[in-house]
Formats: structure tokens, sequence, C-alpha cells
DNA sequence: GGGGGAACT
DNA sequence: TGAGTTCCCCC
């Protein structure tokens, strides 16, 4: 970056007495810099981290002194540890027990969690002894995260100069280039000037060589070639100003909410957030173009965003070496020949420090989730619905915070996620539009979805269970930044491109991150990598269907009113139930997880009454069938929620069905409204049957 | 658009 | 480890 231009002819002379170099940057450069222009050299980016978040929040709520080490605990385990605590060599590895040992003075504080029938989360006491009956709420960090945001965006200009990435529930990406370019035009006027000759490839004048001050930040080591004496360039001057702003922003956030955090100040989004978690807590690091080489080559590559999972551990597998200054020497060929051609360009360019991926001017949500693990596992419909109500009284007072009521903006789809085994398995549903959300309306919801995977099959023993709504995007609110007006598919185009929107000009070519799946060729053998892969949903009713003789039903959507036993009355008998399985596509990894799934579900079983010669027989008048009667409750909850799918059926459609030759117009968001007879009608059903459990 | 999965905090 | 969010891929 601090390399001289190459000569050029028409330039002005330049005195051989002067000692100073021409600016590495010329008059587009600035230009594109207004624009947060990606591809523009002087592109400034920031990263913030708050320090130990869900530990200050705890701190701050309770008028802790900074001082005091404080962990927040789940259940058994924590899950935040401030930085007092981990003084003592707290860890979140650490149980609350060993935690109490090393440190005595420490507050161990329970997450906020939600009661069955209570109508908001509450921190209560000795919550960890209520693990089978609440669900933890993270809503109090979401609400500080909502403040700290919103102090942020106060202070910054207002869009499109502002640019906000709100990362996590703890970070946030800015692009500060817009704003740093105003600065920096109001502090050294000679940039204002048109470029020489009007050619905007001239050079910029050289910043002046008073020393930087670069106040308290943590400055990263120069590159070999390079040293302090060096003249900055505007680069440099980029990154003071940067610095400043994000100086100002953090303590703005500890002023108005004392909360403190951790910043890195660089190039790209990528270098930024290695640089944030440089020096922790309550510091802020800014890492130069001139350092980036060294900066990076300290790091494992396993630490860049995207390698921190099995994609690193393969690159780890197929170079030997975890580290980035080793990873340097391998040619581009050679990381493309092993990794397909996308990861393989991706990984050369992100090790060198190049990362051309945009700051997303997104503050909003765009799912909310509400989950919970079950250990043991739970077997019964009754018991799954209890949990759907939960966390349907979870989500709906959280879209009341957001406002979302009243903004209209309102989620699209919600979705069930179930855990049995290793299968995991989803479904979602469009939430009706037209009608006001409701709780009782997503529960609806929720429950009928419970259903498809009961009658699925294989929803018994569960191990968790999860219920979101998303698809928020599309809302009222019109806000829409720089950007914000892309739609999906063109959004990661440009999120990857280095082509400039503007100038188009620059020679350097970008590659994306990689993909999830990735295509290698290798002699002719194409092989995928990244992606196992699993059964898909309508694959696993096929393969039911081959397996079972009673199953015919619900298959690819097409309704079929035949009311058949569920698939596990299968798995009763004694004969080796394996044939799903080994059908089943190699990987080793692969026939793990499923002799584990295997494992799990004969464990559920009664395994005594297995091998006993002559099994208890439940008649299910409904089939007209015997089945072992340990398997009595979860066959009538197929039944149930063979029902429940079934009356969901019949109140969508308007009375009498009519002949296939002439399908109905669509009448988009209303075709599928039922009336409000059926929905009670279930409603109490619902109770009705919930009592068997 | 539905479903599965990876990666991250 | 568990809860939560986003992104990406295939069909």
């Amino acid at each position: 970056m601090s390399s001289p231009p190459p000569f050029i002819a028409s330039s002005p002379i330049t005195p051989s007495t002067t000692r100073r170099r021409k600016s590495a940057f010329t008059y587009k450069h600035l230009s594109q810099l207004s624009l947060s222009s990606t591809t523009c050299p002087l592109h400034i980016i920031a990263h913030i981290d708050l320090d130990a978040f869900y530990a200050q929040c705890e701190m701050v709520r309770l008028g802790v002194p900074t001082d005091q080490p404080l962990a927040v605990q789940q259940w058994q385990g924590l899950i935040a540890i401030n930085y007092p605590a981990r003084a003592f060599g707290l860890s979140r590895h650490v149980t609350v027990t060993e935690a109490q040992k090393l440190c005595p003075s420490l507050i161990t504080q329970h997450v906020a969690t939600w009661k069955e029938g209570d109508e908001k989360w509450a921190y209560h006491e000795d919550a960890f002894k209520n693990i089978h009956t609440h669900k933890v709420s993270l809503d109090p960090y979401r609400l500080e995260s909502r403040k700290i945001l919103a102090t942020i965006k106060e202070f910054l200009p207002a869009p499109p100069v502002q640019r906000v990435e709100k990362a996590s529930i703890d970070e946030v990406f800015l692009d500060l280039s817009a704003q740093v370019h105003g600065i920096l035009l109001e502090r050294y006027p000679e940039l204002n000037g048109p470029a020489p000759y009007d050619d905007p490839t001239e050079p910029l004048p050289r910043p002046p060589t008073t020393a930087l001050d670069w106040a308290t930040d943590a400055l990263v080591d120069l590159d070999d070639a390079e040293t302090e004496d060096d003249d900055p360039d505007w680069d440099d001057i980029v990154m003071q100003i940067a610095s400043e702003i994000v100086r100002d922003v953090r303590a703005k956030i500890y002023e108005k909410l004392k909360y403190t955090c951790s910043a890195g100040i660089s190039r790209n989004k990528m270098l930024a957030k290695l640089g944030s978690g440089h020096k922790k807590p309550n510091q802020q690091t800014v890492i130069r173009n001139r350092a980036v080489q060294q900066f990076l080559s300290g790091f494992k590559f396993t630490k860049i965003r995207n390698l921190g999972g099995k994609l690193g551990d393969e690159v780890v597998a197929a170079f030997n070496t975890d580290t980035v200054k080793e990873l340097l020497e391998v040619p581009v060929d050679q990381l493309k020949r092993q990794l397909g051609d996308d990861t393989g360009s991706w990984l050369y360019s992100i090790i060198r420090g190049e990362d051309h991926s945009e700051v997303n001017s997104r503050t909003q949500i765009k799912s909310m989730l509400s989950a919970k693990s079950f250990r043991p596992s739970i077997n019964t419909f009754e018991q799954a619905v209890r949990w759907l109500r939960i966390f349907v009284a979870d989500i709906y007072s959280r879209l009341v915070e957001e406002g979302v009521l009243e903004n209209k903006r309102r989620p699209k789809t919600i979705n069930l996620h179930h855990r049995q085994g290793a299968q995991t398995r989803s479904k979602q549903a469009p939430i009706p539009m037209g009608k006001a959300i409701s709780e009782e309306l997503l529960f609806d919801a929720a429950k009928n979805l419970l259903a498809q995977v009961v009658v699925d099959g294989r929803a018994w023993p569960c191990a968790n269970l999860s219920l979101s709504v998303g698809g928020f995007e599309d809302g009222i609110t019109g806000n829409k930044g720089i950007g914000g007006f892309l739609v999906r598919g063109e959004e990661a185009k440009a999120m990857n491109s280095t082509v400039n929107r503007e100038t188009g000009g620059d020679n350097m070519v970008d590659t994306p991150p990689p993909g999830k799946r990735r295509k290698v060729e290798e002699g002719g053998i194409t092989r995928f990598f990244g992606m196992r892969q699993e059964s898909t949903g309508a694959t696993d009713r096929e393969e039911e269907g081959m397996e079972s003789p009673y199953q015919t039903d619900a298959q690819e959507g097409v309704e079929q009113d035949a009311f058949e036993p569920p698939p596990s009355a299968q798995r009763g008998d004694m004969g080796k139930q394996k044939a799903v399985s080994e059908e089943e596509e190699e990987e080793e990894e692969e026939e793990k997880n499923e002799e584990d799934e295997h494992e799990r579900y004969r464990d559920a079983a009664p395994t005594h009454a297995l091998q006993q010669a002559s099994i208890e027989q439940y008649f299910c008048a409904r089939c007209n069938k015997s089945l072992p009667e340990y398997e009595r409750s979860e066959h009538d909850d197929w039944h149930f929620a063979k029902d429940l799918l079934e009356e969901e059926r019949q109140a969508s459609t308007p009375v009498p069905p009519r002949p296939p030759s002439k399908p109905p117009a669509q009448h988009k968001g209303k075709g599928r409204g039922r009336p409000a007879g059926g929905t009670l009608g279930r409603a109490e059903k619902g109770q009705r049957k919930l009592a068997f459990g």
C-alpha cells in the first residue's frame, strides 16, 4: 500500500531534492472513499465488540462494582465470565462449583428464565433447579444490545454516511469511509481541489509529515520492510481519523450506558474483527496497511472468519499446518487444486489480508427463535405442546417489544425444528397475512407443524425443539440504506464483487467466500465437501414408504384420506430394523450418526419388553390393529397429530371440494384463510386430547 | 419456497 | 453446552 506509484510521465516534475515521494493514492481513490466502495484502498472499517457482554449486562443491572468477579450461569454451566473473574483462571468450560472454588468472591448470576404460564420472563431464585420446567430467556441482553446500538447510531452521522451492521448481539461493524472522507477534506483542504489535468488517476499530494498522534491505541507491529520513520500516507491518516471516531463512540457508550467494549480498526471487515479481539478488554487496535502481513502472520488461520469450522479443519489436514505463515507459502494453484477453485482463491486472498465484503447497513432482526434442549428427551405430543406454548409466549412478547405489530413489520413464516437422536428435521408454514398476529394464531400454527413432524414419524424421543418466526425484511419500514434495495441474489453478488459500482476500473479480482458445498475435481472424479448428503424430508418419506407396508400417506404434499398407523408401530417387533440406514450412503461419519440414532432409539424403548417372548399388546380400535403396549402413547400421539392435520385440512378447504378439472383462481393470502370457528374447534380439541398424556 | 446444514457468538 | 442468528446450498 505504501509502495511508490509507478512513474507517470504526465505527472508534475518532482524536484530531485525533495525527499518525499508522491502519495500512493489518487484522486479517484479519494472519491471512492466517500462512496464506501469496498475496493477503495482507503476503505476503513471498525469492528466493535462488547467485553464479556452478558456478564456486563448483569453487572450494570445489579449495580455491581466493576472489579467484582461475576459470571453468568445457565443451568449448570457458565456462559459468560467478566474480566475480573478471568483473572482467577475461570473459563466457560469450568463448572459452577469449580468456579466458586477458584474464586470464592465470584457472583454467579443465573440468566432470566421463562416459566410455563407466565406472561414474561423473570430472574428466578435458584433458577438452575428449574431446568425441566423453565426455558432460558436472553431477552434482557437483547434489550441492552438494542440500547447500545441506538447509542451508536445516534452518535454517528445520519445514513447514508452512517453504515452500521449488527453482526451479533454484542458486535457491530461500522463502515467509516464516508464519514472519514468528510473529515479528511475538512482537515486537509489541499485535497479539495480538482485533480491536476482533471485526471483522477493523478496521485494526491502527500500528507504533512507531522508525527501521527495515535493517542492510546494499540498499534500492531509494522511489516518488516516498513519502519516507523516512513512518512505517513493518506491511509495512515484515514486510520487515525477512524480511530478517533471509534474512541468517541466507545466513550459515548460508556458515558450513557456504562458498557465497555473493544474495537478493531482496519481496511476491511476481516482485519477489523481480528483487531477487536487483539487486546481486550476496553481497548482498541489499529491495523495499518503497512502492518497487515506482520499481524496476520502471527495467527492460526483457523481464527479467520469462515475457517473456524470444518473448512478450517480440512485446510489443516490438506496442508498439514494451521498457521497463516506457512499457508502463505502454498501457491494459488495448489490451493485451488486441493480445495476447489472458489475456496482456493478465496483462501489465497484472505490470508493476505484481502477481504472486500461489504458492511451491510442492517440493524434490524431477521428472525426470532425460541428453543429448548431436553435432557432427558421428551416423549409425548403433550409435553412438546407445553413447550410450544412457552416458545410462543416468548416469541410473541418479543414481537411486541420489537414494535413489529404496530410497525407492520411482521414475520411471514413460522418454523419448527425438531431433533431426535442425530436426526434433525424442520417444518415451516406461512403466517397467514391479513390477520393480526396473536398468540393463539402462532400457537395454532406451531402445533400444526409439530403434528406434521409427528406424522412423518420418528418423532420421539425428542432431544431438542425450537420455534422461530422469520421473513421480516419485507416490512413497511422504509429505512433502506445504500444497498438495502438489493434483492437476495444480487446482495450476495454485490457483497463479493470487487468490480467497483461506479468506476469498474480496478484490476483487482475478487473471489467469493467459500460456499458451504464445494466441488473438487480429482482425476475425473468429482467429490463434494462440506455438506453431508443427508436425506431430505421427501427422501425420508420415500424411504419410509419402502420400509413400511402400511405407510402410504401424505407423500410429497399429496393429501390422502386413509389413516394409517405410524411407522413407529413397525419398530416394535424384534426384527432388525436397519433397512433404512443400510440403504444410506457411505461416509464413516454418516454411519456413526445412524448408529447413534439407533442406539438412542433403542435406549428409549423398554429393552426388557423387547426381550420378552410375548409383549403386552394394545389394540387400537382406530386402526384395527394391535401393537406393543409400550408404543401406545406414541401411537395415540400419532393419531392425535393426524386428527389435527385432518381438521386443518377440512377447515382450510371451503365447503365442497371442487372438481380438479377447474382449479379456483388464486386469491393470494385469502385462499388459505380459515374460519374462526375452526380455530376454536381445534383449540378445544387440543385441550381435550391433551388430557390423555 | 421448503428443508438441511455450517459457522459464529 | 445451550441458545440464538445469519448465511448458504440443493431441490
